[in-house]
DNA sequence: TAGTCGTGGTT
DNA sequence: TAACCAAGACT
């Protein structure tokens, strides 16, 4: 709390409120990473939105090597809008949540076509953007134009419902949420003060055992107050989904594999796959193989032992994994193509489908 | 509004 | 280990 020095002082000096206190515990305190300005320099907009399109849902750690990739190949937006979007999914492979790689394509080009190659500077224009939702919209916003808006992320919502303890449930809580977080915001420092809120959402104001004592909140955080930090945000517990069955099917041609791309919607939309059955819950295993591709000429499908196991978001999946063999010369199904096992890192595989080659060629 | 959409790490 | 979480968006 102030002291009383400083509550003698604050009739001309206001009391430091969270906003300002925030900001002076991330001036000592803010992580060092690749897509943040130094200090006292501008950000540049393209690797905000680069950074946080790939930091959805996807740890500091993962993004580094990809946000390093990414920025050498295309330095700026319109080098990534002149791209081949395959390139694009090929580069992005791994990462996951693959329509943030389709969007990310589309939301350059819409930069260059519809902007100028200058990306909207306020949140409202930038929300008009494929793959700019409400958050990365106020982050772009506030880190890379100083616009006076607060992203809320997991983070910033943890912060905050322990902050004020907010009974309230999320998603219900969302919009109360917003408020309280805008008011962290510091004066004419909006991107540090989202920043601030993010670091130490990341460092001190963990999902488990939060670091109260070393936290600049503290002193007026209600959750700590009342001893239960952990227990915020309030949130309904989320059911598994039921696991899933099928096969896939790696058919070789000499050194190389017959692969497909998958429709470009829905589950690894766009992506490259080995042939495979439908994934259902139940599927039995003679039923998933019946799905097997046909091919003239082509050996016995040999079943490789045991299953890769792969979880998504919402379900589980165990895939058979079946190998044959076809003859020289032998032609690919329609929509199918035969790609040499040298040149699948050129492929946009992702990881279940580089966990099903690598088992399927017994390694 | 609630389900869909990847993958890796932590507890 | 099963559950939870990570700078969420889209339908």
């Amino acid at each position: 709390m102030t002291s009383p020095a400083a509550r003698r002082l604050s009739i001309s000096t206001a009391e430091p409120g969270h906003a300002a206190r925030l900001l002076v515990w991330y001036d000592q305190n803010a992580r060092v990473l690749p897509w943040r300005a130094r200090p006292g320099t501008a950000a540049d907009p393209y690797r905000v939105w680069l950074s946080e399109i790939m930091l959805q849902q996807t740890t500091v750690k993962t993004v580094g090597p990809y946000f390093a990739k990414f920025l050498a190949r295309w330095p700026d937006v319109a080098a990534l809008a002149a791209a081949p979007r395959e390139e694009v999914l090929q580069m992005w492979a791994g990462l996951g949540y693959y329509s943030r790689a389709r969007n990310l394509h589309a939301c350059a080009l819409a930069v260059v076509r519809d902007h100028g190659g200058a990306f909207p500077d306020d949140e409202a224009g930038l929300r008009q953007l494929p793959g700019i939702g409400p958050y990365t919209a106020a982050a772009i916003a506030a880190i890379a134009f100083g616009r006076h808006c607060m992203p809320v992320d997991g983070n910033i919502e943890r912060v905050v419902t322990r902050l004020f303890a907010v009974e309230q449930p999320l998603p219900q809580a969302k919009p109360q949420v917003q408020e309280q977080a805008l008011m962290l915001a510091g004066e004419g420092r909006a991107g540090d003060s989202a920043q601030a809120m993010m670091d130490l959402g990341a460092t001190l104001c963990t999902p488990k055992k939060p670091s109260c004592v070393l936290c600049p909140l503290q002193p007026d955080c209600a959750a700590c107050r009342r001893g239960d930090p952990e227990t915020f945000p309030r949130k309904a517990p989320k059911k598994t989904g039921e696991l899933r069955r099928g096969a896939a099917f790696i058919v070789r041609r000499g050194d190389q594999l017959l692969l497909r791309s998958r429709a470009d919607k829905g589950l690894l939309g766009g992506m490259t796959e080995v042939p495979g059955s439908e994934w259902l819950p139940g599927q039995s295993d003679a039923a998933a193989r019946r799905q097997a591709p046909v091919l003239p000429g082509l050996s016995r499908w040999r079943r490789r032992p045991g299953v890769v196991s792969h979880v998504f978001t919402h379900f589980p999946l165990e895939l058979v994994v079946y190998v044959a063999d076809a003859p020289a010369g032998t032609k690919p199904p329609d929509g199918m193509r035969w790609v040499a096992i040298d040149a699948l890192e050129g492929e946009a595989l992702p990881n279940v489908m580089r966990k099903v080659v690598r088992h399927g060629l017994g390694d």
